[in-house]
DNA sequence: ACTCTGCGCAGAGGA
């Protein structure tokens, strides 16, 4: 039986007399649903307890009870381990890294691991040993391998069959080895094992399981008899977790590489590649403080000084950096600390940052919680997994990949998308066999890519902790390796400075024209404010066409090379979303301006934009070339935060939707650059983030609210009705913002060809009507509503519209769905937030809500600005006036509506 | 009480 609860009471850890010898023990209280209970943690697991605070999580499985003076009490067995916050999972490669010291897990935390080359090569190493377990010719993986890792090689000045010799050594023992094996018996192997413990908290991907024991591949060379003890410790991680499946793993293989008959001669020692050790109950459990050791740490944002563990810092090879690092940010570290501390200001802003990120990082946590405390009846109702699937076929592809076919046996919700990447199952991701997949195809039929194959039964949400993990290196890149001047000016120590070169770059919107002269004479930063339709897209091609086409003013080519081919500035173009990236893009090549490099993934970059995405694969030197050679670069701000990304720099950055990104997102496109030019919408949609705190407010808002003279506010519309757009420039933009024409301002339904007004109903005749369909709301959907959005789109559509010239917006997803079941093919039917920066004919909104609007949905006006400015010639709000009218602005949007 | 995009997932290594 397990104990599992929240801290009341630590206790302290004693010593006492029993008739083993002295031994000791902390006893410690935490919170049951049915009441307190009292736990003796034994031995080594008071290292565990010495850790705890009031309010942490804890679990301690099989104990053992006891009757004590009609109580009962509960202490630790043989069989016991203790795991704090047990919800808070970590990473195998963390605990081997903090095993070696924790300073060198904070540090590789927070500056990510760099572009060099023993880790690209060691990549290479392992997908070759991948594919030789899939029965892969070697040479023919080799040469791949090393191909696709082009750009990479090419940027750290390496050439292609160099890279392929070296590979092809560390090959020759991988080969060997397994032949040994094949000769003495069948071997059972498998590549890959994504293992995740629910248990103990611990997530990780094990090289190979051999005969069901863990396989840990090195790159690097180990003539010692045993393995390195980090080495060890990640063996035994995923041992831990194997067990945990019911695989009675007792024995770990290190399999070093480099270690072959080339080295006789030069060095005596241990020659044979692998090296087996057995895996006792001892380092099990030793894995498992230490994994508490990090999980306690993290729950109080503490960070590591290197003395937790006794590694000795005179052989470190991440001395010097640690030393730096805990100088810069004062920061007490066993190593000692060198260099100047940074002023104040920024060491603060590194600390509530890396808070927030971690406190963000946190929530991303809960949601592996959630999934994997779910029985599967209780995920029926939830929309992180579709676990109705009926297994189709397993069909090997190219690579040695599998696709994977189901048929889904339900219509239920999901926050699965096409392209995601999911944990597929047999049904029992935990206990059962998962792997990671891509989705492909989510219709009727559903088809996933993954590395091995599944009897596909179950996908669920698996959530990434990537995003987290970018925000910190740009926070890390900003405070510790960034441009003086940049951090003066963002520190508000500066103010921003502009050169004053007037030009006409576009004479029919003198706004707009205003903001390309605004970016252009920019020398630190610029800002430009979007609001809906006003030509935001346009004005961004214009301005990075006026960044190139000018001349640089000072030398500052990009990476140490000579200046472009055209001798222009170079341009990283940049912003939240993959669309809008390729919508600027778009502009771009519409305004005639080719000299574009798009980077981004396959799934991410839209069909028309394919041939402008970089291929990271090729010949090395004529990767980099073509990288370097662009005028422009364009990718996600994600993307930026890569680490090929990290690499480049630019003369300016252009972020468009800065107002959605969260400051360190931010900072990761500004990193790349000299100076920035950042444009958006502070009245529309802020950042997404799952924790409530200052991430939400945006550098955008930030710099626009101290700085309003750095930017510039375009201010007529193109896209709506003078009728349509009144109530929220009104609201939102202080009435300044205005219909760009005449023809704009008075644009009709009846314009448009094939369309006759006349027959829609009376009610829908005007530009902005309101609908009361006097529904009930059931759960997140109002049906009654529902069905009367349907009849109005319907009315649209019999009046002459076509479907795509129709959107329907509703606030909760559940309501998406049940009008979806509802409207005609093509119409499209979306949340407000996914709308946001798309626009239809006609717009029918559905308020959902009735009696009041007590949900967290509606409390943010930015999204009714976002909900009412989609619709140019005709908009149409379906709700419950008692409902809207217990809020002034929902109000105010009614009576101007009827 | 709700909404949400990114990212090859995680890991690849050096004395």
């Amino acid at each position: 039986m397990n104990v599992r609860g929240e801290v009341v009471d630590a206790g302290e850890t004693r010593a006492v007399s029993t008739q083993y010898g002295e031994r000791n023990l902390a006893e410690v209280t935490v919170r049951e649903d049915d009441g307190p209970k009292q736990v003796t943690l034994w031995g080594k697991w008071t290292e565990s307890a010495a850790l705890l605070e009031e309010g942490m999580e804890l679990l301690v499985t099989d104990v053992e009870t006891d009757q004590y003076q009609g109580e009962t009490t509960y202490s630790t067995s043989k069989e016991s381990s203790v795991v704090v916050e047990p919800g808070f999972l970590v990473d195998v490669t963390d605990i081997r890294s903090w095993v070696q010291c924790p300073r060198m897990y904070y540090l590789n935390k927070i500056s990510g691991i760099p572009l060099n080359y023993p880790v690209v090569k060691g990549t290479i190493v392992h997908e070759v040993f991948g594919d030789l377990l899939r029965g892969r010719e070697l040479d023919d993986s080799i040469e791949e391998r090393v191909e696709e890792a082009g750009l990479q090689l090419g940027l750290l000045g390496m050439e292609a069959s160099d890279v392929a010799d070296e590979v092809r050594q560390n090959a020759k023992a991988i080969e060997g080895w397994l032949q040994q094996g094949v000769l003495t018996e069948e071997d059972d192997w498998r590549s890959e094992q994504l293992l995740v413990s629910q248990q103990y908290g611990i997530k990780g991907r094990a090289d190979a399981l051999r005969r069901g024991m863990p396989v840990e591949l090195k790159t690097g060379k180990n003539l010692k008899r045993d393995p390195r003890f980090q080495d060890k410790i990640q063996a035994v991680c995923y041992a831990l977790l194997l067990r945990e499946k019911g695989v009675p793993a007792d024995t770990g293989t290190l399999l070093y590489t480099k270690n072959t008959a080339l080295d006789r001669g030069d060095e005596s020692g241990d020659l044979s590649p692998a090296k087996e050790f057995s895996i006792g109950d001892g380092l099990l459990d030793f894995v498992v403080r230490t994994r508490n050791e990090i999980a306690a740490m993290e729950y109080e944002t503490d960070v590591p000084t290197g003395y937790e563990a006794d590694a000795t810092c005179e052989y470190c090879f991440e001395q010097d950096t640690c030393m730096v690092v805990s100088g810069r940010l004062d920061q007490e570290s066993k190593a000692g600390q060198i260099g100047n501390a940074l002023p104040e200001e920024e060491q603060r802003y590194f600390e509530k940052m890396y808070r927030l990120v971690e406190e963000e990082r946190g929530a991303t946590h809960e949601e592996y919680a959630k999934l994997w405390e779910q029985t599967p009846e209780e995920r029926a109702d939830d929309d992180r997994a579709l676990i109705d699937l009926k297994p189709g076929s397993q069909v090997e592809i190219e690579g040695g990949r599998w696709e994977l076919r189901a048929t889904r046996t339900s219509d239920a919700v999901s926050k699965i998308r096409e392209g995601d990447v999911v944990l597929a199952s047999d049904g029992d991701p935990i206990g059962g066999h998962a792997e990671m997949a891509r989705v492909k195809q989510l219709g009727e039929e559903v088809v996933v890519t993954a590395d091995e194959s599944v009897e596909l039964r179950r996908l669920d949400v698996y959530p990434s902790e990537l995003s987290a993990d970018r925000m910190l290196t740009a926070l890390h890149d900003f405070v510790l390796k960034g441009d003086p001047r940049q951090k003066d000016v963002l520190f508000d120590r500066a103010s921003p400075d502009f050169s004053a070169n007037h030009q006409t770059y576009i004479d029919n919107n003198e706004a707009q024209n205003e903001a390309v002269n605004l970016a252009t004479n920019a020398e630190d930063f610029a800002l430009v404010h979007g609001p809906p339709g006003t030509g935001k897209t346009y004005t961004i091609a214009r301005i990075i066409r006026a960044m190139v086409e000018q001349s640089e003013a000072t030398e500052s080519p990009r990476n140490g090379g000579g200046a472009t081919a055209e001798g222009g500035e170079t341009a990283l173009l940049s912003a939240f979303t993959n669309r809008a990236v390729d919508n600027a893009l778009e502009a771009l090549r519409d305004q005639g301006f080719e000299d574009v490099v798009r980077v981004g993934t396959e799934n991410g970059v839209r069909p028309d934009m394919q041939d402008l995405r970089f291929e990271q694969g090729g010949d090395p030197n004529e990767r980099v070339k073509e990288l370097r050679d662009a005028s422009v670069v364009a990718a996600t701000t994600a993307t930026c935060g890569s680490r090929i990304m990290r690499e480049q720099h630019f003369d300016v950055a252009l972020v468009d939707e800065a107002s959605q990104l969260t400051e360190p997102a931010t900072l990761a496109a500004l990193n790349l650059a000299d100076r920035f030019v950042l444009v958006g919408d502070h009245q529309q949609l802020p950042p997404v983030v799952r924790t409530e705190n200052d991430l939400s407010t945006s550098l955008f808002q930030r710099l626009i609210e101290t700085y309003p003279d750095s930017g510039v506010m375009l201010d007529r519309q193109y896209r709506m009705s003078q009728r349509i757009q009144a109530f929220a420039s009104r609201e939102f933009y202080d009435g300044e913002l205005r219909p760009a024409t005449g023809d704009v301002a008075g644009q009709r339904l009846a314009a448009l060809p094939d369309v006759d007004t006349s027959a829609l109903p009376n009610d829908l005749q005007n530009g902005v009507s309101f609908v009361d369909p006097d529904g009930e709301t059931v759960g997140n959907t109002n049906p009654i509503e529902a069905d009367r959005v349907a009849e109005v789109v319907q009315s649209f559509l019999d009046a002459g519209l076509s479907p795509d010239e129709v959107g329907v917006i509703a606030p909760f997803r559940a309501q998406v769905a049940e009008i979806g079941r509802r409207v005609s093919a093509g119409v499209t039917v979306d949340t407000v937030d996914r709308f946001q920066g798309s626009s239809k004919e006609v717009i029918v909104v559905s308020f959902v809500a009735t009696g009041n609007l007590e949900s967290p949905i509606f409390e943010d006006y930015r999204r009714v600005n976002v909900a009412l400015t989609r619709a140019k010639k005709s908009l149409v709000l379906v709700g419950d006036e008692a409902a809207l009218c217990t809020d002034p602005l929902y109000s105010r949007m009614v009576d101007w509506a009827k």
